[in-house]
DNA sequence: GTGAGTACCAAACGTTCGTTACGTACCCTA
DNA sequence: TAGGGTACGTAACGAACGTTTGGTACTCAC
C-alpha cells in the first residue's frame, strides 16, 4: 500500500520532518540513513530516491533548518531600534523546547562543521548573515539615539552576537540553571552594558 | 623490534597524546581507534591495551583535554581583581594556535556530549567550574571597587562565560575576522560595559 | 492494453567501525 | 632455565553504516 502518496516536494517535505526529529532527538553525529527511516516507517530506499547521498541530505537537512530558524525569528517585526536587536537576540535563545530543539540541532552541527570544509562554509555564511541582520538593528538603534553616538556597530554587533551564542550553549547544557526569565534577565543586563 | 619501551603511565600519555591531535585535526567525531593508532604508528591492539574500550579511550582524552586547559589557563596567576578576570578570559580565547585547537576540541566534543548522558554530566560539570573559578575574580574585582556595588555577581559570571563562550565559536569559525586583537578588544568592550 | 516512467521495498554489497582472539617476543622471578 | 605476566602485532569477528541492485506496484500517455 503506497502511503499517502502526495507529490515530489511534499515528501521531500515529510523526509525533512523526519531528519529534524532525528537531528534534535540525537545530534548530527547521531543521523542515520536507518534512524530517518525509521522515524518515518519506511526504508533507506525512500531516502536515496529524494536525496542521491547522505551529504546531499545532511547539506538539504541544514538548509531546512536555517529556514525554520528564520521562520521562527520572524514572529516580531514590528519593534524597532533597540527593541527590535532585543528581540532578534531573544529569537535565538532556547526559550521554548522549539528553540531548545533548534540550538541544539546548530550547536551539535559544529562538529561536522568544523570538519568538512563545504559545512564550515555554509557556517560561516550563516554566522555573518545574522551578523548582518544584527548590525541592522544596532546601527538603527543608534540612529535613534539608543546608543551612544561614539558606538563602533561592527564590534557590538559582534559583541552581542558571541554574548548570544555563549548563552545558548550554557543554557543549553545547563537548563535548570538558566531557566528562560533568567536568559531574559542576562540579556537585558548585556543590553544595560552597550547603552552605557 | 619494541619501540623505546617505558613504563605503563608513560606509554598511556604517548596514547593521549595521539588522541589529542586526533581530536585537533578532525574533532570527536572523527576519532577512530584506527586514526589514533595511525597517528602514533601503532596497531588498535596497542589501545585496548591501555584502553578497554572506546568509551574509556574518549573519557580519558577529555580528562586530558581539561587537564591541558588549566594547565594553558594557569599561565598568569599573578593578577587580582577585575584584570584576573580578564586574564581568565583571555585564556580561554582563542588567541594562539593552542588556545584555537584547544576550543576546537570542546566546541566539537558538544556533539555527543548533547547526546550521551554522561559525557554531558561531565561537560555540565566542567562548564559549572569554570563559572565557579570566574565568579571567585568577579567577587574579587568588586570588592576592590572595580564593579558597582551593586552588581550581582552570580549574573555577571554567567554573562562574563556566555559571552567569552559566544566569541570562542565566532572566531573558530571566523578566524579571519576575529583576530587576536579584535578577540581581546571585544572582551575589553564588554568589561567596559560590566564596570557601568 | 501496452510501454515508459515514477515510487517505492527488500535485500544485499562493500566498507568501516569497535571489539576480540591468538600468537609472539620480552622481562622478571624462582 | 623454566614459567608467568606484560606488551604488543596480526587478523578476524559481528555490527552498523552508506550505497546499490532488482524487483514490484502504480500511474499516465498513446
Amino acid at each position: 500500500m503506497p502511503p499517502a502518496r502526495g507529490d515530489h516536494e511534499a515528501r521531500r517535505a515529510d523526509v525533512s520532518e523526519a531528519v529534524w526529529r532525528v537531528l534534535a532527538a540525537k545530534g548530527l553525529g547521531g543521523l542515520t540513513l536507518r534512524a530517518v527511516a525509521a522515524e518515518m516507517d519506511a526504508s533507506t530506499g525512500l531516502l536515496t530516491h529524494y536525496f542521491p547521498t547522505k551529504r546531499a541530505l545532511v547539506r538539504h537537512a541544514l538548509v531546512v533548518a536555517e529556514e525554520r530558524t528564520s521562520a521562527f525569528a520572524r514572529r516580531t517585526p514590528e519593534a524597532e531600534g533597540l527593541a527590535s536587536l532585543r528581540a532578534a537576540l531573544l529569537d535565538v535563545l532556547p526559550l521554548t523546547p522549539g528553540g531548545a530543539a533548534m540550538n541544539r540541532v546548530w550547536v551539535s552541527s559544529w562538529d561536522a562543521s568544523l570538519a568538512d570544509p563545504e559545512l564550515r562554509a555554509n557556517e560561516l555564511a550563516r554566522l555573518e548573515r545574522w551578523r548582518g541582520r544584527l548590525r541592522a538593528h544596532v546601527v538603527s538603534a543608534r540612529e535613534r539615539g539608543e546608543l551612544p553616538e561614539e558606538t563602533d556597530a561592527d564590534e557590538v554587533t559582534a559583541s552581542a552576537a558571541a554574548f548570544t551564542h555563549g548563552l545558548v550553549v550554557h543554557a543549553l547544557f545547563d537548563p535548570d540553571r538558566f531557566p528562560p526569565e533568567r536568559q531574559t534577565a542576562l540579556l537585558d543586563g548585556f543590553l544595560r552594558g552597550i547603552t552605557g
